[in-house]
DNA sequence: GAGTGATTTCAATTGTTATTGAAATGATGA
DNA sequence: TCATCATTTCAATAACAATTGAAATCACTC
């Protein structure tokens, strides 16, 4: 491609004299239309994102290694991580909506465990 | 492990009559306490916690994309995601300080790229 | 060193997420 | 059913993260 004043033209219209080499490999990835066509737009990462979301909290993470030793009831989890209640409480249903973890009601007690999903992303 | 009353101390003082299976599981690894050795401080979390951070918005994994197809500067990423500058810029910002991504000046653009973290979070 | 364009910073605002303690619900067994 | 203990929910607050647009900085080129 010639620009009437033989010019290259740039890979990236209204972004002009880049650097050679981002310009070459820009080139070579098919241009930049191409480029932004290779690239997952933000609604379809919106699952992964939760699901970093739900990992973002040392808390949380606490909790996912306790339950990759045992499975755990919220009692036992509260003695192993000092948290109140409610907190545990909430931080567990967000693990659960994320799909790292579910419940089981055993008793009078709930238990959680990993799912597959939350195994996966533990051992990593 | 006997009281004088012949019952079987629970495997968790202050946590009574779990269903046997949990109490199994847990004696198995060593109790209660031993379990509570074993779950990492919430402290050492941090750093984990802080890269799912980093990772937990559709914005910045959408980045993490562009960047694992090529290194790239402000400009072309605007160009991709359509951010503003300053969004733009807050939100490398976040992925630099978790040590995901990299920046580089050349010429007059600052270019950015993968670090190895930052890749191998991305590919798995 | 003035001018230009690229990028970052800043302060203010908005929006989201976490924490708290109390109250409500659920499950069990007497 | 009642009493008890485990767990979840709720409304209010506090803490934190994201967005905005304007101003400041930075790196070149002339």
């Amino acid at each position: 491609m010639v620009t009437k004043r033989g010019k290259k033209e740039s890979c990236c219209p209204d972004v002009m004299n880049l650097p050679e080499e981002m310009e070459a490999a820009v080139r070579e990835k098919g241009g930049l239309e191409s480029l932004k066509g290779q690239v997952p737009d933000r609604k379809s990462l919106g699952a992964e994102a939760d699901i970093f979301h739900a990992l973002s909290e040392p808390i949380r993470l606490q909790i996912m290694y306790a339950l990759l030793i045992t499975d755990l009831c919220p009692c036992l989890l509260k003695e192993i991580t000092g948290l109140s209640n409610s907190k545990l409480s909430y931080h567990l249903s967000i693990l659960e909506e994320a799909g790292l973890v579910l419940s089981l009601s055993r008793k009078k007690w709930r238990v959680y465990s990993l799912t597959d999903t939350g195994r996966s992303w533990i051992n990593a």
